[in-house]
DNA sequence: GCTTTATAGGTTATAATATAACACATTGAA
DNA sequence: TTCAATGTGTTATATTATAACCTATAAAGC
């Protein structure tokens, strides 16, 4: 995992950020013969405009502006799509979606959420789910997915509690 | 964790699972000076009717049944009360609720969900906890909520699958 | 015991999140 | 160029959760 793709990280270059998400996706998507279409396009850009999870109803407002439907379908659809391809991710916890910055190889995440910002990093979790596999093994239970969600306070947002309250 | 805790574990015997965790419930909130209410009691009890999380509108007709009102505040009232003295865990995963075996010290599980006959155990979470930890901190982040949810298939359904699709 | 205060529950309305169903448009392939 | 598959528009509705306000009950102090 490289430093830029953290959300808390001190040298964290977002609009580089976006863009290699959205190139990356783009590349993706041609390699599996999939439609990264207008809309699709537009919601992971959306998305990606920070790393604060996003409910599918705040995506509603652009995509009107941007001259599509706005009805929750057209999202979710958009959504359901980003999600199939490994895009974005669902926070259960949340009912919200972020960007996904590894979505070469399909998995998923393990998230810390910052309470404060709502800033949201997803971690390399080899470690977690040696434990999870681990422990599901012991009872004999085969994993198949796995909602890990962390939610506390970012290094940023310590410092910021511990001043001002 | 005692084996008949596990809702997948062949022995289970789950009346004296339901019995135990009424007795328990009682005792924690007489403790505590907490009302276990007639309601809240009710909801507690559905809840253990199986190992299966139960969705808050799923218990309105058993409400209704006993007498009480049934409009959804009463038993969202009543889960959170549940929640708050760790009675009752909520799978985010599900939007559902599950009874929590170890009320005892407030704790946040880690849960196995078989998506097939939908039973939810509570792990014994010691060393996913510790993987949780470990890769927060590696990144300042100071955590103070879990969410690890797992789903998949458990034994008896991993049978199941294998000889009847 | 009575009064006061806090807590619990009843009730109505509505917010927030998500999906069903069907029609029409566009794409890609035969 | 026609067909089949996929994507989008549109309307309606399902599902989950909470706000707000009022009444009833319990517990605590006098």
């Amino acid at each position: 995992m490289t430093t830029d793709s953290l959300a808390f990280a001190a040298d964290h270059n977002h609009q580089h950020c976006i863009d290699q998400a959205l190139t990356l996706a783009r590349q993706i998507c041609r390699e599996r013969r999939q439609r990264l279409t207008p809309i699709r396009e537009l919601v992971l850009k959306l998305i990606w405009q920070s790393h604060q999870p996003l409910g599918a109803y705040e995506l509603l407002p652009a995509l009107a502006e941007a001259g599509f439907n706005s009805a929750p379908p057209t999202v979710y659809r958009a959504l359901e799509f980003l999600q199939q391809q490994g895009l974005v991710h669902r926070i259960a916890s949340l009912n919200a979606f972020v960007g996904c910055p590894h979505p070469e190889h399909p998995h998923q995440g393990s998230f810390l959420i910052c309470r404060r910002c709502r800033s949201t990093s997803e971690l390399d979790s080899a470690s977690i789910h040696a434990a999870l596999e681990q422990s599901a093994a012991a009872l004999g239970f085969l994993v198949e997915q796995e909602t890990v969600e962390v939610t506390g306070l970012c290094p940023n947002c310590q410092r910021q509690e511990h001043s001002h309250g």
